[in-house]
DNA sequence: CGCTCGATTGATAGTGATCAATCCGAGTGG
DNA sequence: CCACTCGGATTGATCACTATCAATCGAGCG
């Protein structure tokens, strides 16, 4: 039987959590098959909507995003996926988003039948789930709350703020995604998402360079981004 | 020790999933502490942000709003909880939100700790937290993109559907929450969910009465919350 | 070097927030 | 039973923010 070796996690303390967190994160791929993490060139589908649910993901390089489309094009980013990140978790048997993969982006994957056992098997694994899920509400939650009252100088910084902590970044950020995707993620057009970092920039809290954020001002972020 | 009594929730079909899922909750009140269900009048405050999250919660009577409130007096209502759902789950040691009535309401209560240890010997009463945790994640998702980029009419139109199907009631439904919990649910001001209101009575896919919405034309509405 | 696609900037219109003024209904006291 | 009161709901007028449409810019690439 597989066992991930995440002591740390088995006697979680509160104020560790979310570093034991990571660290459990980082046993994850060890339940995957056997392979070596799997190669998606950006802007390939990973999968689609209404797929079989047939597989969990976790993100080992690059950055993946979840997608939904409406029947009139509209078009709504769910979620980005960083490293450690897992994602194609699904309530029902058919996946409820599509995939795609931002940029080239290395996955592990694990068949869902595969992980439901070895949950069953290892209360670790199943712990290191729930916490997942239980992390991600709270991340969805604030996300919610910034979507339905923010206006576009706060969505902004909230996701650069977001994105720098969960790649563990602290000032020079890489934006690999549009700004397209930006607008889908944070509900507003790319447009607006291109002004917003034009407003953030005269302002001196970031610094543009190619497809790097410098954070320049964090305090002056943290206080827009904070709800 | 205490068992479920939810053999149609061991083996799941996935055509049944949200139907059993229903089922188990029904069985849930059972791991409460015997206590029958407690009351809490109208606007009392359950628990508070920062409270420590000792309790898990199901509704037996009655409407729960979880709310956020921000450093400048702005107001966020996570969600909105009827009977049979479950809230209180927390992924830290604190509540990150707090919980009030809206209306008289009855509710179970469990300690934590207790949920987490029968959540260990019962794999059954895991998999009811688990499937409740995705189910809760998909509403919260659809909800999300709707924030982000639905216009007045389709929130709202959304709330009502979304509402009526967990209540149970395809026809009249009962509106226990003012205008303003609405439009902090949905990311409107209060008098822009009343302006809403009066635009689909208008248009005849709803009608008025006291607290009571009579949805009228399910299918234009439909329409409108499709996203 | 010209092409192409995304990013930026500009001009305008639409939607909802905000401020403000009734309206309405439930509860209260006479 | 009725006038009174109070808080939420509705309606109105105006303003701010962002979407949209359109033009230009700029970098990567054939």
């Amino acid at each position: 039987m597989l066992h991930l070796n995440i002591a740390s996690f088995r006697d979680e303390s509160p104020l560790l959590r979310e570093a034991s967190l990571s660290l459990a994160l980082q046993e994850f791929s060890k339940l995957a098959s056997l392979e070596r993490p799997q190669l998606f060139k950006a802007d390939e589908t990973i999968y689609s909507e209404e797929d079989p649910a047939s597989f969990v993901y976790q993100v080992s390089v690059g950055i993946v995003r979840t997608v939904l489309v409406t029947g009139d094009g509209k078009r709504a980013v769910r979620g980005f996926h960083v490293p450690l990140e897992i994602f194609g978790i699904e309530s029902g048997p058919l996946c409820s988003s599509s995939a795609e993969a931002v940029c080239d982006t290395y996955l592990f994957r694990i068949e869902r039948k595969r992980l439901e056992r070895l949950a069953t098997d290892d209360t670790a694994v199943a712990r290191l789930v729930l916490s997942w899920l239980l992390f991600n509400k709270d991340q969805v939650s604030r996300r919610l709350v910034l979507l339905a009252r923010g206006h576009a100088v706060e969505k902004l910084a909230y996701f650069l703020l977001d994105l720098a902590s969960r790649v563990g970044v602290s000032q020079r950020l890489e934006i690999s995604m549009g700004r397209s995707d930006i607008g889908d993620y944070l509900g507003l057009s790319s447009e607006t998402v291109s002004r917003t970092f034009t407003t953030l920039r005269e302002r001196g809290f970031i610094a543009l360079d190619g497809r790097y954020v410098l954070l320049l001002d964090r305090q002056s972020l943290t206080a827009l981004a904070r709800w």
